[in-house]
DNA sequence: CTTAGGG
DNA sequence: CCCTAAG
């Protein structure tokens, strides 16, 4: 609720307020006519003009300063000011990265496409600014990354601010705007950014070579991260989290590693300003969860699990609470302490396309593409070949009934990997160990895969058009994943899952994961019963989409951990040219529900031996027991496929559907529920003429005894 | 926050 | 899965 007070100040707050809903009401005009443009250009040229201004303000004054400081800071002076009070008055702040976000992402994206010609993008400007970046970083070399791009960002925002109308545009993506106005604001811009972007070389890298910096990315992540998130907010919603957080970041050392649970934190923190640890990113989640009312209530729950788990570092009380289960189940341990969990929240794909890099996939009618249309197809693979990720489609153009569906993929990600260093080990050693990491991913194999609203799309045979990717509507719902091949996924880390993990031995340690694999397998430990069927390891994907790089580092010099690694190049501008922005708002609001995840075999193993031991009114229990490393099961969740276990098993088998469920589960489903009925309210376990089947099958008590100690 | 149930 | 009431 507080949040969401928040949230509403931020919209009405300042700048920010202002900013996002200017372009709107432009878009509106604009799109009727294609007339407009005159008007817009006008404005836009204002808008330039006065960019240019700021942007040399900001030049000469944040040229010293610091990255994450630099951003708020430079963004608006006044409002910056906010911004350095943390969590007290984020929103100000937030507004003000969000701008500044919003336009290093647009840059990044831009770099990605070489727009020569003017007119593609809703990023106007960037586009040139983007070749410029790609040269310039190139002469520059690594040079100074987070600091420069933090600069960037903040000069960026505050013309954004200025103007108010950029941010949105960028944003969104508003089609109209972009589409006008683009001649006039890049102009208006070249110059500036041009400057601004030789300094920032970081930045650069990042959006453009993927393969070589990987480990220089990581380091820039700071801005990076900043952008992917502020990209992916919608208006202001977040910005407190990230004004404090990035500073956080900055400052201290970063230990997080999922979006999930980044999220989560990030929720917490809102609400308590209790920091443990800066969330180095917030996924697009965030605002799903924001807006939905549920996830409030959900997601302290799942943060304090996640603490917990971050706090391991810390030495918190997680650990031998961990230890304990760990030793409980000797099998699924072994993960757990390496991998951390995404939450399920983030999960679902829709988040996925909200997501950060969004790309936008534009419908073209042939007619609409100009000069460059043909390109864009090509232009997609190649940067499909560039690395990993998401990627997300919008449709631009209202006009295409054509059969032909353009995509354009701003960027991709590398694959969630995490890294455990041990203090003594050398940056360099780091950066190598993330840059072997990263290379052996890519080179392992990677896949695509599809997304629809979310969902995987996985019948290759399909056409476009039946799977509803032709339709104009769809298209904003499109998103392109790129996963790591299963075989080749990296496996887990050799480290014991005992040892806490900051106590690893060896200097550095990286894994990569699969998204998928780790919650399953961690969390089931009869990994036997059933291996992961090639549905649930999809399934997993699907919440992966958004693959970052997580590197968990224990000293101070924690690589913040940042997504968005590359920014891939060429498309037609021209196809770029609507965007449509509002879906993220939209689906935001929507507040989904989180995708569906049904339970896999081994699941409901777990599920069932769980409350085999503990009993039906425990699901708190079962849920710490034997799925606390599952963070998209939640108790509730437990608690629900229990009640559908009792309900399928007691209908015949013909009328089961789904993943079939082994009849011996739900033969002690069966046991296990009238068992736990008659001892109700003795949860001691005492298996008395109940508890036969159960016995005769798990031996509850004996077991319960056991693995409680 | 957890539980328990209905939707 | 979601939502809610109740503890």
């Amino acid at each position: 609720m507080k949040l969401k007070k928040r949230l509403d100040c931020g919209h009405h707050g300042f700048y920010v307020a202002t900013i996002p809903k200017a372009p709107r009401s432009i878009r509106r005009r604009a799109q009727p006519k294609k007339t407009d443009e005159d008007g817009q250009l006008c404005a836009f040229e204002l808008l330039a003009s006065l960019a240019k201004q700021l942007l040399q303000e900001t030049e000469s004054s944040s040229a010293s300063s610091n990255a994450s400081e630099n951003d708020h800071s430079a963004i608006g002076k006044d409002a910056v000011e906010n911004g350095r009070q943390y969590e007290d008055k984020p929103v100000k702040t937030k507004c003000l990265d969000q701008g500044s976000c919003e336009v290093s992402a647009v840059f990044s994206e831009s770099a990605s496409q070489n727009c020569n010609q003017k007119c593609l993008l809703n990023e106007f400007p960037l586009a040139e600014d983007d070749d410029i970046l790609q040269r310039t970083s190139k002469s520059m070399g690594s040079g100074s990354s987070g600091k420069i791009g933090g600069d960037l960002k903040s000069e960026i925002c505050k013309s954004n601010i200025l103007k108010g109308n950029f941010p949105s545009q960028v944003k969104g993506g508003s089609p109209k705007f972009g589409e006008s106005c683009f001649n006039g604001v890049e102009n208006a811009f070249e110059q500036p950014i041009e400057t601004k972007v030789i300094e920032t070389g970081g930045l650069n890298m990042a959006t453009t070579c993927i393969s070589k910096d990987l480990t220089e990315l990581c380091m820039t992540f700071p801005a990076l991260a900043n952008s992917d998130k502020d990209v992916n907010l919608p208006s202001c919603r977040d910005p407190i989290p990230n004004a404090s957080f990035s500073r956080h970041r900055n400052d201290i050392k970063l230990g997080s590693r999922d979006d999930d649970d980044n999220l989560s934190r990030f929720n917490k923190f809102s609400n308590k300003l209790k920091v443990y640890r800066p969330v180095t990113r917030i996924g697009d989640r965030r605002i799903r969860k924001l807006l939905t009312s549920k996830y409030w209530k959900v997601a302290p729950k799942l943060k304090d699990y996640e603490h917990s788990r971050n706090s391991r570092n810390d030495g918190g009380l997680r650990p031998l609470h961990r230890k304990r289960k760990t030793c409980y189940n000797r099998e699924r341990h072994h993960r757990d302490v390496l991998y951390k969990r995404r939450k399920f929240y983030d999960r679902s794909s829709v988040e996925t396309f909200d997501g950060r890099f969004s790309c936008e996939s534009v419908t073209n009618s042939p007619e609409k593409g100009r000069s460059g249309d043909k390109s864009s197809s090509g232009s997609m693979l190649q940067a499909a070949n560039g690395a990993t990720s998401l990627v997300k489609g919008h449709h631009a153009s209202l006009r295409s009934k054509d059969s032909n569906v353009k995509f354009s993929i701003k960027s991709f990600k590398v694959p969630e990997i995490f890294i455990e260093v041990s203090e003594t080990a050398t940056v360099g050693s780091l950066k190598r160990t993330v840059m072997d990491t990263v290379t052996a991913i890519l080179g392992g194999g990677i896949r695509v895969g599809v997304l629809m609203h979310g969902k995987k799309v996985r019948d290759d045979n399909r056409t476009l058009s039946q799977t509803g990717i032709s339709s104009e509507d769809n298209l904003d719902t499109l998103g392109f994943t790129l996963e790591p091949h299963p075989v080749q996924a990296p496996s887990p880390p050799p480290v014991c899952p005992e040892d806490p993990p900051l106590v690893l031995p060896d200097a550095l340690q990286i894994v990569a994961r699969s998204p998928e694999t780790p919650a399953l397998d961690s969390e089931c430990p009869n990994a036997l019963t059933d291996p992961p069927s090639p549905t649930e390891t999809e399934t997993h994907e699907e919440s992966n989409h958004e693959q970052a790089i997580h590197a968990d580092v224990l000293t101070d010099t924690t690589l913040p951990d940042s997504r968005a690694l590359v920014a891939v190049p060429a498309m037609n501008v021209e196809a770029l040219a609507v965007v449509p922005l509002n879906q993220k708002s939209r689906r935001s609001e929507m507040a989904q529900r989180r995708t569906r995840r049904p339970f896999s075999v081994s699941e409901v193993e777990a599920l069932v031996r769980a409350v085999e031991e503990l009993g039906t009114g425990r699901w708190r229990d079962v849920k710490l027991r034997s799925f606390e490393d599952a963070d998209h099961r939640t108790y509730v969740d437990l608690k629900d496929k229990w009640k559908t276990l009792v309900h399928t098993a007691r209908i015949s088998p013909q009328q089961r559907r789904g993943e079939p469920v082994p009849q011996e589960l739900l033969d002690r489903v069966l046991a296990a529920h009238a068992y736990w009925s008659h001892h109700q309210a003795k949860q001691q376990g005492k298996h008395q003429a109940g508890a036969l089947k159960i016995e005769a099958l798990t031996d509850p008590n004996g077991a319960t005894a056991s693995n409680q100690l």
